[in-house]
DNA sequence: ATAGTGATTTGATAAATATCTAATCATTCT
DNA sequence: AGAATGATTAGATATTTATCAAATCACTAT
């Protein structure tokens, strides 16, 4: 099938959808369908030819007459797969936190906490990477890790534990 | 369901596709959107706007957020339900009518001579179509016209005399 | 309250395209 | 060959509308 948007393109025309329907009807020609639906035959024209070109409808000659028909198959498809894009296979919250750290990190820097929440808990997650998961740090060497970021390491610290990514007890913490 | 014409303008947009593909893996609002698609929040927020307005998105407020979702009923439909008018389900007379003429007359010609009366006073009516009220034919002339329909215009002048749709005298003819 | 953040509206602009008239092409019939 | 008729193309015009920036609205959290 060609190319969708295409097709749901050339479907978003009135016009055409009368056309549509008179072929629904009866395979029929330019003449005919201008005459039944009060418009001019090079407008009929243009619009079958556009229609054609995109495997809705079909022609050929007979006799005087170009005899144009509706290629049946794409009609019965559901909507869906005329909507429905294969190329976007990939997870868009996969694209989302890429794009979200691709802005936020500069040259392996955090150049601003972001504001936003999603954003800043995507950053946040991101900063966390460089834990050990199991180990104990005291405070001095958390602060040291977020400094290699971000210059306000108290501030990203209280983050981390506010969402929950790291856990405090007796001035010990642990990556979760 | 809304209007299928407005639907299927609505599903002529690359955009929109986009948007529709990306509630089609996971409901979202339009920040993120946004983000996803590197678009500004005001054009997603537009062209969600009248999607929902035709019924193919919903939305609701959940905290910060409008989440917004797919009505996916609609795209489960085959495609030709969005592309049949609706307009076509006149009175039951007028669709005899029509299915009488579209099924005796191909390419403007009448393939057979209904004998069923009721529909060969339907097929005699629509011939009677091509006079002219109040002109005087003479009974070539008549002959004429008819023989551009089918072959056997004696037969039919005849009939069209018996049913009243034309009137003769002293070898003048008329529409009724 | 008030600041912050996401949603929506407004106004302006640029691009796409449906339609018409007039001209040309293609086929059939005399 | 040429006349007639239907199909197609070309050029011009008007309408629609997608998009953005900026302003405003609505809700939430401090």
């Amino acid at each position: 099938m060609k190319e969708k948007l295409e097709i749901l393109k050339l479907l978003a025309d009135k016009t055409r959808l009368d056309i549509l329907n008179a072929l629904m009807k009866e395979d029929s020609y330019i003449e005919k369908i201008a005459c039944d639906l009060s418009i001019t035959p090079a407008t009929i024209c243009y619009h079958l030819k556009k229609m054609e070109s995109a495997g809705m409808v079909k022609c050929s000659r007979s006799q005087f007459y170009m005899i144009y028909s509706l290629n049946k198959e794409i009609f019965d498809k559901p909507l869906i797969e005329l909507v429905k894009n294969d190329a976007l296979l990939e997870n868009s919250e996969d694209r989302y936190r890429k794009d979200v750290i691709s802005n936020f990190f500069k040259l392996g820097k955090l150049i601003s906490i972001p504001t936003q929440r999603k954003k800043r808990e995507i950053v946040l997650a991101e900063i966390s990477k460089s834990f050990e998961k199991g180990k104990i740090y005291l405070e001095k060497e958390v602060d040291e890790i977020i400094h290699r970021f971000h210059e306000d390491h108290c501030t990203i610290r209280r983050e981390m534990i506010a969402c929950g990514l790291v856990k405090r007890e007796n001035g010990k913490y642990w990556i979760i």
